[in-house]
DNA sequence: AGGTTGATTCGATAACCCTCTAAACAAGGT
DNA sequence: ACCTTGTTTAGAGGGTTATCGAATCAACCT
């Protein structure tokens, strides 16, 4: 629990973003900006022990197994989630990072209380 | 400036999305998945006075104007940015709330640091 | 009223993306 | 070896989206 001091604006309005910027940004947003994906990703990250299997994924959702694959594939390639096959069950985990990256773009500036 | 206390995990994974929000949420996030987007919020919200008129924006892209009002209209359409008429041209602002609710999604939860 | 400049709407085209079926790959059990 | 279950890859179809040119709307100026 870290004690912290918002101020100002998020960094997306502190300045004007480069081109380049703005393209590996919208390529990662482009990756969440899926209402499955989107789920995907809050049932892994809220799966206890952190991780979940593809089986628990796939019968949450009224889509075939390959759709399901594709947009794991498509948060993997992001790097917002991270698979690895244990025996016959592959298991995602989310990769803190780039979720808390994503979040650092809209939320005003927060620095560390401490001098 | 406000001190806050970061703890646990961001919204998204503290537990599964239900199926409408994930779809309210990636509406909003396919908004801003886009590079001409991004740079828009950026370019509208870093602007002195917090404003800018669509000629200053069409300038920036080689692009054609019409393609700038569309990308300025989705953005109107998500709630993230407001335009208003004065005159002879068209001012748009941000709303910051909205992209406030765009970060607290995937920043880990702060609560307010007074009891 | 007519003309000029700024901004949006309309209609069309091309690229992209979600979803599916079919097939292939991986691991375990009989 | 073979079959079953879990997962991914390959290819195709259907819908969505980005972009443009042309036309329209809005406001100002002479």
């Amino acid at each position: 629990m870290t004690a912290v001091t918002i101020e100002c604006c998020p960094p997306l309005t502190r300045g004007p973003l480069s081109e380049q910027d703005a393209v590996d940004l919208a390529a990662l947003l482009k990756a969440v900006a899926d209402p499955v994906r989107l789920r995907l990703l809050s049932m892994i990250g809220s799966h206890e022990g952190g991780e979940a299997c593809v089986c628990d994924l796939t019968d949450a959702f009224d889509l075939t197994a390959p759709t399901i694959s594709h947009h794991l594939k498509v948060l993997r390639t992001a790097g917002l989630i991270d698979g690895e096959r244990r025996g016959t069950w592959v298991y995602y985990r989310v990769i803190p990072e780039t979720v808390a990256r994503l979040g650092a773009i809209f939320t005003p500036l927060v620095e560390p209380e401490q001098a």
